[in-house]
DNA sequence: TCATATACATAAGAAACTAATGTATTATTG
DNA sequence: CAATAATACATTAGTTTCTTATGTATATGA
């Protein structure tokens, strides 16, 4: 299943700081492998959402960064700011409220597997 | 919790279609009312959202209206067309497997209870 | 060597919302 | 019985956030 654009809308956040709380740090293009890989494809993030994405959640203090050289290539390292490591909780939790909200509303019964 | 609103964002028409689903015809006030009731307050739909969407779903063919004088004041109902239905069920369970995926991918415990 | 993958970035336009405003009727309550 | 709140529709300006496209450059594999 590919799901439609407007359901994955207002995920994206919730989404790069999940992955920043377990891996420490992360760049811009392994977060598109990741979510892909971890999502079967389903989750397909577009440069032109992320990049902006990072660069606003960096200005606001969310997030910090370490550039490296790889060979000639610029790489750059995004990690959780204390503020960070602290919004990814709320956003994480709020989420699972918001499924179980959802649940409810939608009449979906949770899969016993 | 409230949420934020960009978490609500795009789940508008599947909890409209889903509504339509159980109650045959609902006017657009009554569907802020309910959902407001539904999800104990965590949901609230704003008229400036509700009504384009309405407006746009029937466009498409996807709603069907009866105008109706209640005293003097119109109210305006929606249905379901057949077309509406079928998406109303794909909609639905379109949601439910972007829990499953994001579950997975928050690694959210499902609650047990 | 040519295509694909890696890796960053921006920018125009579209979609979908918020917040505000507008109009009008009906019900409640001090 | 006057004022307020609730009911019920609708639109619009502006914002946010995305898509799609484009741009630049290096690295890798066939």
């Amino acid at each position: 299943m590919i799901y439609s654009t407007e359901l994955i809308k207002g995920t994206l956040k919730t989404i790069i700081l999940k992955l920043l709380k377990d891996n420490k740090r992360m760049y811009g293009y392994e977060i598109t492998q990741r979510v892909k890989e971890l999502t079967a494809d389903r989750i397909q993030l577009t440069e032109g959402a992320l990049y902006p994405t990072l660069h606003a959640l960096e200005a606001d203090g969310i997030l910090t960064t370490e550039s490296e050289y790889i060979g000639k290539r610029v790489r750059k390292y995004y990690s959780l700011s204390p503020k960070g490591n602290t919004l990814s909780k709320e956003k994480i939790s709020e989420f699972a409220d918001f499924i179980n909200t959802m649940k409810f509303l939608l009449d979906i019964k949770t899969d016993i597997a």
